[in-house]
DNA sequence: AAGCAGTTGTTCAAATTCGAATGACTGGGT
DNA sequence: ACCCAGTCATTCGAATTTGAACAACTGCTT
């Protein structure tokens, strides 16, 4: 099959996704790392356990919201459980599970962190663009990732 | 100082914009891995040094258009050159210097491995969008990158 | 109730990443 | 000519990531 290739606006938007994606992770991480002592991967966890709230979350399902691998999330829990930030309890309901929960460290952190976080995001993406171009990119990119979701990948 | 939270849509578009960078990297590392024996990074390397031509680029300026740091990229272009797909040569201006090349394998790794990481790219995220939301997201993520290269970060 | 394919989370080795420290060199000012 | 702050690329150790292999368990089927 013949190839096709990017045309100039193809290749402006992937290279600008590229380059943005890299560049506002870098950012993000950075902050995270100087001002709370995180990564960003730790945040995450806190964040997705902050919300699951007092039932917390079996590995697996924290690895698939993270899409990262379930080795990595292991080894990222076990980092959090190491500074008391997280609990890692047997499930009942099934032998093989492992839940994890936040604990009240573990919440005091992630309030601490969360307002310089966010204000690092707004720096870095939300607050350059305007309320019509956000909409349009939420809506774009929740479909590419939805795409990808079901696509397995 | 007062955190300005993010509000629906702002959150919806921090989330998509996390979950698709992820999954487009994932895809895009995954497809390159299989059939063209090639990490991402390496990639782009070989990229950036075949639209470089004759002259080479300079270890700091391949960094930069890289978004890595200096030691990551010595680590990947020794693994390039190990295979021979690039060439380290010292810089005749500056002592300091090495610039890098693409060998004569090197363009034929990329002119094989380009194919299949164009449709890659196409099926994640280019031939999801519309010609208006693409531009959209090239233009609104052109501006993002911009803003935080001349932060400096 | 026994087998079995599939799931769960961890462990392991290998590969990659980063930052700090290093050694070499540049360029301009004195 | 000499110094000195700054740049260049590499090296080193520590942290992280990944996939494959593994052991334990599920729940369906027979």
């Amino acid at each position: 099959m013949e190839t096709r290739w990017l045309d100039e606006g193809e290749l402006a938007a992937w290279t600008a996704f590229l380059e943005a994606s890299h560049r506002v992770f870098r950012a993000v991480e950075q902050q995270l790392k100087q001002d709370a002592g995180l990564s960003h991967p730790q945040y995450e966890i806190l964040v997705k356990l902050a919300v699951a709230g007092g039932a917390g979350l079996r590995m697996t399902e924290l690895a698939e919201s993270l899409i990262t691998s379930k080795s990595g999330l292991t080894y990222q829990v076990g980092q959090l459980e190491k500074r008391g930030l997280v609990t890692r309890d047997a499930c009942l309901s099934d032998d093989r599970g492992v839940s994890a929960h936040l604990t009240e460290a573990g919440a005091v952190a992630l309030r601490e962190a969360a307002p310089g976080h966010v204000a690092r995001v707004r720096e870095a993406l939300i607050d350059v663009l305007d309320r019509d171009r956000l909409a349009v990119l939420a809506d774009a990119l929740t479909e590419v990732a939805a795409r990808l979701r079901d696509t397995g990948t």
